[in-house]
DNA sequence: GAATTGTCACCAG
DNA sequence: CTGGTGACAATTC
């Protein structure tokens, strides 16, 4: 029986969003970059899979998005169903328990993985399919600047000042 | 900020 | 194994 993938579109202050599910969980968080583009990855990266519009059903899954991207803080607790190899699906567990707020330089989270190289973790991260969830955009340089992000730099320097707002540390930031 | 070089583990064949 | 590749890191202007 054909696996069947089903995708909706949201609207966030970070633009619109792409969601797909299999029957396992999520598998696709994509940030708009043109729906016909992004429906057919979808179809390229699962071939033989049904892809169907399911925008109704999907809308409670719309909702708890929407406000993650919004509030950083909200957990929506969505199933992942996570496919790459065994390396990837490591480092985008990895990801996933860095606290809100937190930035890492992809050598240091490299090092938190093993011995393994900085340029390769990024490999990894830059495979991840979901977005947000999968806070991939708390990696940083080590020099504290921002390199590169699959979904559009401005998106993650975006993320990160949100994050960094949402910080529950009770010191009183200055900056202006 | 943009360009350059060193480096190495992973992936595909 | 061989070959290709990078969302790096450190340096330079």
């Amino acid at each position: 029986m054909r696996e069947v993938i089903r995708f909706a579109w949201g609207n966030s202050s970070l633009g619109e969003f792409m969601v797909a599910m299999s029957d396992k969980g999520l598998v696709a968080l994509e940030l708009g970059s043109g729906r016909d583009l992004v429906e057919e990855a979808l179809r390229i990266r699962f071939p033989g899979a049904e892809v169907v519009s399911r925008q109704l059903e999907l809308i409670d899954i719309l909702d708890k998005i929407t406000r993650v991207i919004e509030e950083p803080r909200f957990n929506p607790e969505l199933p992942l169903d996570m496919r790459g190899t065994a390396y990837e699906i490591e480092v985008w567990s990895m990801l996933r328990v860095l606290p809100v707020g937190e930035t890492i330089s992809y050598g240091a989270f490299a090092a938190k993985l093993g011995t393994r190289d900085a340029r390769d973790v990024t490999k990894a991260i830059a495979s991840n399919p979901i977005a947000v969830l999968v806070p991939c955009h708390r990696v940083i340089k080590k020099d504290g600047s921002i390199s590169g992000y699959r979904w559009g730099v401005k998106r993650k320097r975006e993320l990160l000042a949100r994050e960094q707002r949402a910080k529950p540390l009770p010191t009183s930031e200055g900056d202006g």
